[in-house]
DNA sequence: CTAAAAGA
DNA sequence: TCTTTTAGG
């Protein structure tokens, strides 16, 4: 499994908020989302954030709850969404991937069966990122003026491009996938309590005494979320062999095994699909008045729900400005 | 994600 | 003994 084998092989540290302070982070939309949807869910009913319509809304709270970490810290977070799905849908390696994620969702419903609780916190897990969840977010965000990015494909792909670019100064997600798009600093845990965790990229190079190419070599080998890797390889025979062949093709040659699709995948953390058609400005202003009249009127939110967060978003905004780079 | 089993 | 895989919470 890539991420867990990613991680033993990523340069980690713990950073304080001080440090990063007055930094742009390109965040991972979806990754950010979907962490809050299944943990906002997890410890309450998830009635609590569904409209009568049946909408599941709880990505509001979320967003609510969760923009004052930024702003506290004097974070600027700019916002990566995924493209659109249609032309995700004839890349055969999305498709891929969304069968394998489909089948684990499966699994682990069927494992999970039997327990009211679990069940009903993997039904909020298997149903992803709806439209409505998609739309709302995006409009939440822009009453409360926190830029937003719409990448070609994967959000992860065009946050790490602009991270390269120099046009955020961190990325922002939980995923180790963003070491494979080149991204040079990752910020993770930037939701819980504590520090956040920072990836670094050369640093992780470095100590393997690898190329980038080599590390996506690596992991291809491993396994990621667009091949299966192969079996009896792990993280530490997958450096051995590619340091020892020198690339990924020299590596399956000498082995005789083999990875479908291997050049479209390695092509596709690569040189992903990614866009420079954005701008966003970090002088955030956010319509309190009309961001809280959106979630509790709109959508029906519980306004105790969401009273402290808008408190703290108000707070913060007010007294750090975040205009540094007007 | 951690811990224990299996494999080399 | 070290690495990978699988099971379980």
């Amino acid at each position: 499994m890539g991420n867990a084998d990613l991680r033993t092989l990523a340069a980690l540290s713990e950073v304080s908020f001080e440090e990063v302070a007055g930094s742009v982070v390109a965040v991972d939309a979806h990754n950010w989302l979907y962490r809050y949807l299944t943990t906002t869910v997890k410890w309450t009913s998830s009635e609590k954030y569904t409209t009568d319509a049946g909408e599941e809304v709880a990505n509001l709270v979320g967003i609510v709850q969760g923009l004052p970490k930024f702003f506290e810290h004097d974070l600027t977070p700019v916002f990566v969404f995924d493209g659109g799905v249609t032309e995700m849908k004839d890349d055969e390696v999305a498709k891929r991937r969304e069968q394998r994620e489909k089948a684990e969702e499966r699994l682990e419903a069927a494992r999970e069966a039997g327990d009211a609780v679990e069940a009903a916190r993997m039904e909020a897990r298997t149903q992803r990122l709806t439209e409505t969840i998609q739309d709302t977010s995006r409009e939440l965000l822009s009453l409360l003026d926190v830029p937003v990015v719409e990448a070609p494909a994967e959000g992860e792909a065009q946050a790490s491009y602009m991270a390269r670019k120099g046009d955020a100064d961190y990325v922002g997600s939980e995923d180790y996938d963003t070491l494979l798009f080149g991204a040079p600093y990752t910020l993770r845990q930037l939701t819980s309590k504590g520090n956040p965790e920072l990836m670094d990229l050369d640093a992780t190079l470095d100590r393997h005494d690898i190329t980038y190419e080599q590390l996506v070599d690596i992991a291809m080998l491993c396994g990621t979320d667009f091949n299966e890797g192969i079996t009896g390889i792990g993280p530490k025979t997958a450096v051995k062999v590619v340091k020892e062949h020198g690339d990924l093709w020299s590596v399956l040659e000498a082995r005789g095994d083999t990875i479908p699709n291997a050049d479209r995948v390695r092509e596709f953390f690569l040189d992903p699909p990614v866009t420079d058609d954005y701008g966003y400005d970090t002088h955030i202003d956010p319509d309190v008045a009309a961001a809280r009249e959106f979630v509790t009127e709109t959508w029906e939110v519980d306004p105790e729900e969401v009273r402290r967060g808008f408190e703290r978003i108000e707070e913060s905004v007010t007294q750090t400005g975040l205009d540094r780079w007007t």
